[in-house]
DNA sequence: GCGATTTATATCGTTCACGATGCAAAATTA
DNA sequence: TAATTTTGCATCGTGAACGATATAAATCGC
């Protein structure tokens, strides 16, 4: 069991992997007071920007299929968060609309991602270091996307 | 809704989140033959390393507790890849060994580091950036730790 | 206009991830 | 040694993810 690449630390994706499900565990002490888990907090960053859109819009914004999104926002209608109405000119579509108590959760979110770059207390050039990785990231992404289609 | 750190684009965890998907996506086609997932290759990957863990060491390695661990190689025996027995000096344990089949996909799984770094055909200098962003990862990781205690 | 295809959403089944809880064995402390 | 705490593992419930499949509405090609 020799192969150098197939060892767990010199794997870029473990590593990806890790700090992902890290970092959703970190969000906890911000969202759990807003009742919301980090998938839902992303469905309330979408909205917030723009509200009431389609299911698939909010899901490609996500990059999450609808078999993810549906479950996923029919729990958020449940805990009162949207609402899910047919589309007009196209009745297949859902529109995901904010409720009041949705748009309510907007100004509690004000400091969470300022609490949570404090919150990882890293010294400010490692911020610095990880702002950087943002667009490696990004064309990382763009690529993953392609191989996912 | 202008507070720009709340905006999607902004956020470097939903990048961090995405990425961490897409590449489990990406997997795929290297698993799928090898009748495998993602996290049940990590698993392996450890077990490849040094057989005959206590399921606890596994789960230090891949950051995960025994809430997750006991399902996820209750699966794997199934499958037949490994064996769990009783620990002899300390009887709680359960020592997780390959089986023949959990071996033999040792071979199978060689060149899965090199193709995936091919299937995402990022130019060669592109490639060089992820790697670097590995120890800027590993401190990320090491906080967010911290914080998930 | 009409059949074929695509699109938008939903459902089902399986696997993960993880908080909460339980239990027995081991280690520590009194 | 007895009492307490810690450790190792397991189970349960919930919420994602996602492949496969289904259905109806919209769009396309002819």
């Amino acid at each position: 069991m020799d192969n150098e690449q197939l060892k767990l630390e010199n794997q870029f994706c473990f590593r990806l992997y890790s700090a992902a499900r890290l970092m959703m565990g970190a969000y906890h002490p911000y969202l759990d007071p807003l009742g919301i888990t980090y998938p839902q907090y992303l469905v309330l960053l979408v909205l917030w920007e723009q509200d009431k859109q389609p299911v698939c819009d909010i899901g490609k914004r996500l990059m999450l299929d609808t078999n993810t999104m549906t479950p996923l926002l029919q729990r958020m209608e449940k805990a009162g968060l949207i609402t899910r109405t047919r589309g007009k000119e196209d009745t297949r579509q859902r529109i995901v609309s904010l409720t009041k108590q949705g748009k309510a959760l907007y100004e509690q979110a004000q400091d969470i991602p300022e609490n949570m770059r404090k919150a990882v207390m890293m010294p400010e050039s490692d911020v610095e270091e990880l702002l950087q990785t943002i667009p490696t990231l990004d064309k990382l992404i763009e690529e993953l996307k392609k191989l996912n289609k």
